[in-house]
DNA sequence: TTGACTGTATTAGTTGAGTGACACGGTTGA
DNA sequence: TCAACCGTGTCACTCAACTAATACAGTCAA
């Protein structure tokens, strides 16, 4: 069963978008693999405190993306191969390193500093 | 004049809200000083390509906090003092630090890996 | 079969963003 | 001086996206 519990909701951002994100972060990271048994709708919803319908608009796009398999009235399972691991890390390598370093570079940081930073606020 | 040459969208995020953090960090850099002449709603919008009520929204938040003024049928003008500069630069580090760290731990990456990564995407 | 779980669909409320109209301030020219 | 004009900020209305509330339908084990 896949676990949610360094899951940090943000503002500003749609909760479903960072549930997929979360998702993708384990596949790229290991912690979900293929096969996995992943939380019903309902039980997610309790466990992040947001409604069923924020967690079906989730698993809807993972699924729709070949990377998660749902039945009608069945558990929902993890499913994907080595190539999809692959190109999900590259996604999520190119969009994070993107928004970092436009936040960064807005700040009128140069990269020195912008390491620096990483450093002293990492733990 | 406040310059948008280096305002960059960003998907997913409120514009009003990447607006706010645009000028804040505008602010911390230097680039934005106290007494400049803020564009007008409408050529704002015009530039950006989004509504002028959107840019709307975004300045009347810098003006709640203090770091705009407004008068209606005149131009408008920052307005902040030392200490609101150092008060934003804290707000904006904590805020996009905690933000860069979660998604890249997430990822499984280590510190020396998230390191690497910000020099890679550097340019 | 039955009951408790599962995924799915329908509907409504809140928030972001677009369209248009109004009201104020400062400049210009008679 | 003063009236017209243009740019400015502000507001009310509308549409779409995100989230919530509720009801419906399928699966599986006892």
């Amino acid at each position: 069963m896949i676990s949610f519990d360094s899951f940090i909701p943000q503002d500003g951002i749609p909760i479903y978008l960072q549930i997929v994100k979360y998702m993708k972060s384990g596949i790229v990271s290991g912690t979900v693999a293929s096969g996995d048994e992943v939380p019903s709708r309902r039980v997610l919803s309790a466990l992040l405190g947001v409604n069923p319908n924020t967690i079906q608009k989730a698993y809807k796009i993972l699924e729709d993306e070949g990377l998660m398999e749902s039945r009608s009235g069945a558990k929902s399972y993890m499913c994907f191969d080595g190539a999809a691991v692959g190109a999900v890390r590259k996604e999520l390598l190119e969009s994070d390193a993107k928004a970092i370093i436009i936040s960064l570079k807005q700040m009128g940081l140069n990269k020195d500093e912008a390491l620096a930073l990483l450093e002293t606020y990492w733990e």
